[in-house]
DNA sequence: CACCAGGCAAGTA
DNA sequence: TACTTGCATGGT
């Protein structure tokens, strides 16, 4: 009763949730994010950036293999020894000085305890995310909905390339008020929140390259007028 | 061979 | 403020 309601409401005025819709009927579940736990995950996001997610499961296979996938097993390593063990990710010592930016500030804001910043507010717990180098608005938004299930919208290349395209937002708009947009049209859904940003990984992974976009078969193909 | 991948920071003008 | 560049492996 309740679905179709919402189904209704959907089909009727908002765009962005049409969208949404014609994703999920045509890939289906995606169930982001892979990942045991929550330290995983935002290792994993950090990780990443600007990576394909492959060599990102290749980086942490080896911190597993290693006993090293832990807040303490991360910690006890030098910046050198853990970039060794994320090598495969590329940007690999980058990416180390990064993570342990990331559990210095744990440590420093939250006594060194994971849950204790997801426990805090959102606007806390993001600002402090978004104070370690290396963690920009789309890592601390990812830990934020995938590892913490806040109701975050995560922003990326790929959202601002397909709505822009689609003439769905301003081709010049920033992180904030491209988030800002969505909050706005869509009810505050951690789930949906979480579905939607993968699929629109998945869908621009086939149809949104970054030069020759090829959109015949697309599935949001003419969406702003059907 | 070229191009890209679930970004971010620092430098330049 | 608005670009540009460094970071780097591995798949297509």
């Amino acid at each position: 009763m309740k679905s179709q309601l919402d189904r209704m409401q959907r089909e009727n005025n908002n765009l962005f949730l049409r969208v949404f819709d014609r994703l999920s009927a045509h890939y289906g579940q995606q169930n982001w994010w892979p990942g045991e736990t929550a330290l995983e995950i935002m290792v994993g996001a950090v990780l990443t950036q600007n990576t394909n997610w492959g060599n990102v499961e290749k980086a942490i296979a080896n911190l597993k293999d290693g006993d090293r996938l832990s807040f303490s097993g991360i910690q006890s390593m030098d910046v050198s020894m853990l970039a060794e063990y994320i090598r495969p990710a590329g940007y690999y010592n980058v990416k180390a000085r990064r993570l342990k930016n990331l559990l210095q500030m744990i440590v420093d804001c939250y006594e060194g305890e994971l849950s204790f910043l997801f426990e805090d507010s959102l606007e806390e717990s993001r600002k402090n995310l978004l104070k370690v180098n290396g963690v920009g608005p789309e890592t601390a938004d990812s830990i934020l909905l995938y590892a913490a299930r806040k109701p975050v919208f995560v922003i990326d290349t790929y959202t601002h390339r397909i709505f822009s395209r689609h003439q769905l937002v301003d081709e010049n708009a920033d992180y904030d008020s491209l988030q800002q947009a969505f909050l706005d049209k869509l009810p505050e859904d951690e789930a949906l929140f979480n579905e939607y940003h993968a699929l629109i990984v998945t869908v621009a992974k086939e149809f949104c390259k970054k030069k020759k976009p090829r959109c015949t078969n697309c599935p949001l193909q003419r969406v702003e007028e059907n």
